[in-house]
DNA sequence: TGTATACATGTTATATTATAACATTTCAAG
DNA sequence: CTTGAAATGTTATAATATAACATGTATACA
């Protein structure tokens, strides 16, 4: 059984590959639940909306795409709500900030306390989060170098998937539907 | 001789040491002229003088700091000054943009055509571009296991420089003078 | 030398991303 | 219950970035 919140999206070989994605949302929130509770932190509604939303988009969404369908369903309809519930949900490893395209994407290996590294495709915007620990591995060793301790790190890469490789350059931002 | 602008900069194990930065700026300037009459691009006033500011700086500035300092010297004082001099400096491999912190720096290995990795120190807003091959070749090999094609790639690490080890934590954010 | 063209600079205006500060509500502990 | 901490909500504003267009400047070549 994998530690993974959807073995199709975290399986390397299968993370640009179309699938179902249904059954991954589920089994990824079911163990989000269990990775507050184990802190003693609440999945409350917003938070769990917020995280739902970003399981469902399968892809990098910005602060305001996720505020707006906060907003429709109720929510409030304020920067800080949609910015402190997945601030909260990166904080605890459920999600993560993708810096390049100023947005947030859910975890694809929740719980694992990781470092993570993504690849974006310039064309389609798919992202897929790849191992990143050989990566981390060669970074840290640089900075023990230079006696500098990292506490986190940011690994994001901008390329071409597997099934943009011959299609032309597009816009070099805002994600896909 | 060395092909980094500043021997003290660019050696791992002095980067984050004091030293006299002002002859690096020198030779660097020298060495951008270079790079660009080689592809045929002009080192405008505006250019140079962003990449001087930065290259005086010895540390990341935003687009804002960078634009007031244009502006209280004649140039435009409207951000697209700053940001066409800024981007036009990163396109050509003199100046690297640190999304972690949203601001620019000067490179510190021009001419290399390299992938960086950043080092930041969340105390004292030091800066310091390590070796990036090793992580650099970790993430392509990730990648490719994906069929991905990197073109760029973004390697930041934040944690502490050698003389913050035991300092207590500070402002999270904005750079230090 | 003129002049056409591409490039560069400058402007105004606005879009996008993010946070500060504070009022109100909800939760959980005692 | 009630009280303190946490969470949610609001208004307002800060910080970062780009679009669109007007003007100027350099270069190439007639």
């Amino acid at each position: 059984m994998s530690h993974d919140h959807c073995r199709n999206c975290a399986a390397p070989d299968l993370a640009f590959a179309a699938h179902d994605h249904a059954p991954c949302a589920s089994e990824a929130l079911a163990r989000a639940i269990g990775i507050l509770a184990a802190k003693g932190q609440r999945l409350t509604p917003v938070r769990r909306r917020t995280l739902e939303i970003l399981l469902e988009g399968h892809r990098a969404l910005g602060a305001y795409e996720v505020l707006s369908r906060l907003a429709t369903e109720g929510f409030g309809a304020q920067p800080p709500v949609a910015y402190r519930a997945l601030d909260f949900l990166e904080e605890h490893g459920l999600a993560h900030r993708i810096r390049r395209l100023n947005a947030f994407t859910a975890c694809m290996h929740m719980g694992e306390n990781h470092t993570a590294a993504f690849l974006i495709c310039c064309v389609c915007h798919a992202i897929s989060e790849a191992p990143a620990p050989p990566a981390r591995a060669a970074l840290d060793s640089a900075a023990s170098a230079q006696g500098f301790t990292i506490e986190s790190a940011t690994i994001e890469a901008l390329g071409r998937c597997p099934t943009c490789q011959n299609a032309p350059q597009l816009v070099p931002n805002k994600a896909a539907a």
